[in-house]
RNA sequence: GCUCCCUUCGUCUAGUGGCCCAGGACACUGCCCUCUCAAGGCGGGAACACGAGUUCGAGUCUCGUAGGGAGCACCA
């Protein structure tokens, strides 16, 4: 039988890190066994979710490049098919009415906590079948469907990730299946889908473990195959508390904002939780072949962001430039430069891709090729301009550099032919030369920094360099 | 409170009874390279939560203890 996961979000915020992992390994585990990957926006909860966070959570499924060969399903579009299901469990005596308050079950929770017991459903309606009972009660605004939960035995599965867990039936009470609104619940909803959706891999976060067993007993009810279950561990923050927003960027459009590669970040998330021996690096190709659910580990783990920025810089070395350029243009658009003059991003990725952890960081640092020195490092002027050869310097570097091929290797002898006449060693040189185009005392290679500039605003920037250095 | 789950360097992890006085990576740190900053190369410190048991032998198996987490909704 063909591997069929999924990844159903609620739509009630953007894609965070946690989902984005859970819905990498979806989609990892279905692209090694040849299987296919469907998405499913589970929306049933109409005060909380949005429009604008559907969208959200697509741009982001998009933007890390995980393509669902299904859907997006919505479970709003799918009432008809719920209710169908409810009535039939019901007519089968599988689930039944029930006309408790929302006050009334409340109290019901507190007297069982306060004696120290589980809140539980105490079944009041669990057997009114006398004739006309349910029929007399059929206006009642409280009337809601419940399951008829096992009350004998337990419920054992395998998951792929935590092993074998067993849940005794007593532990466990009748559910609402559908609300007094008309709506179903999350534990009916999925199961339906699931089946319906013919899914044989329910991969998700670890905090629905304890929803497995009902769920489970749902889908013998209703005598469907039981799929697979996987639960993955939590992600924590760097402290080790649960992820929040006040304290971490938790959306995965932030951290694109903030200058991450979407492989950067899969590569990341893979390998939380995950890993193949000592490998650290993983192509998609690499992720898709070697990737199994089985191998993924139990204990939540932190997220550590100096680990993603690592990475984030080992793929701005190491992939072609040209292929980063796009993402990089909408960096420099978001800093507010005008790319309309000045270098090619690609040479500014080149330039700076060894010295920065993020694209916004790249962006940042491309300002000065792009727009005149904002301003200048006092310290930076004070040592490498005001000195006594920094006239020379900049004087027969400008002779040199006007008549010179604009490209950094002829730009670089051009540097040593100045060294060799003044007789001075290269930090003399080099310096004057970056804080004249810069500004400051910290930027790449000479030869590059002066290139990015292009000859006329290299040229500019020298005399102005000069009139400084006379003061 | 009840049920379920988890526990190897600061962090992510390797480890499936002897290859482990525990390996890799990030971070930290020393040296080298060097026109600045990086990047890179070569080093360094740093962990099996605790206690019993099984075994010739335990990070690996069992049981307990401690600590952590999740869930107990007409939310998903």
């Amino acid at each position: 039988m063909t591997v069929r996961t999924r990844f159903a979000p609620s739509p009630t915020g953007f894609l965070h890190i946690g989902g984005a992992r859970t819905a990498l390994y979806c989609w990892l585990e279905s692209r090694r066994r040849g299987g296919e990957f469907i998405l499913r926006i589970e929306d049933t909860d109409r005060e909380r979710s949005t429009d604008a966070a559907v969208q959200a959570i697509l741009d982001a499924m998009h933007w890390l490049d995980l393509d669902a060969d299904e859907g997006p399903f919505y479970q709003t579009q799918r009432l008809a098919r719920y209710k169908q299901v409810a009535d039939e469990l019901v007519a089968a005596g599988k689930a039944y009415y029930a006309y408790e308050s929302k006050e009334e079950i409340e109290a019901m929770r507190e007297a069982a906590m306060a004696k120290g017991e589980k809140p539980r459903y105490n079944g009041y309606y669990r057997d009114r079948n006398e004739p006309g009972f349910h029929e007399a009660r059929r206006e009642d605004p409280n009337r809601v469907i419940r399951f008829r939960n096992p009350s004998e035995g337990s419920v054992v599965f395998d998951d792929k990730v935590k092993g074998r867990i067993e849940w005794a039936n007593s532990e466990l009470d009748d559910l609402v299946i559908f609300r007094s609104d008309g709506w179903p619940t999350y534990n009916f909803a999925v199961v339906v889908d699931d089946i319906d959706m013919g899914i044989t891999e329910v991969i998700r976060g670890d905090d629905h473990v304890n929803n497995t067993p009902r769920q489970i007993n749902i889908y013998h009810a209703l005598g469907a195959k039981v799929p697979e279950f996987a639960h993955l561990p939590m992600i924590l923050d760097k402290e080790g508390k649960k992820l929040s927003k006040r304290t971490n960027s938790v959306s995965v459009m932030e951290y694109r904002a903030d200058g991450f590669l979407p492989h950067a970040i899969l590569n990341y998330l893979v390998r939380l939780g995950w890993s193949h021996g000592d490998q650290e690096i993983f192509s998609r190709e690499e992720m898709i072949a070697l990737f199994d659910i089985a191998d993924v580990n139990k204990a939540a783990s932190r997220f550590d962001t100096e680990k993603l920025a690592w990475l984030n810089q080992h793929y701005l070395k190491t992939d072609d430039p040209q292929s980063l350029a796009a993402e990089f243009e909408w960096h420099l658009q978001r800093a507010g430069i005008d790319t309309s003059h000045g270098p090619a991003p690609v040479d500014v990725i080149v330039a700076l891709r060894d010295r920065v952890h993020t694209l916004k960081e790249m962006a940042e640092r491309a300002k000065i090729w792009y727009a005149p020195i904002a301003e200048w490092d006092d310290k930076a002027v004070a040592k490498h301009l005001k000195n006594d050869s920094a006239v020379a310097v900049l004087d027969a570097a400008k002779s040199l550099l006007a008549g010179c091929e604009w490209q950094p290797e002829p730009i670089h002898q051009v540097i040593g032919q100045v060294a060799a006449k003044l007789e001075l060693g290269m930090g003399k040189i080099a310096q004057p030369l970056r804080v004249a185009m810069t500004g400051t005392q910290v930027s790449p290679s000479i030869e590059y920094t002066i290139y990015l500039a292009g000859r006329d605003e290299a040229l500019k920037r020298i005399d102005a360099a000069i009139a400084i250095a006379r003061g």
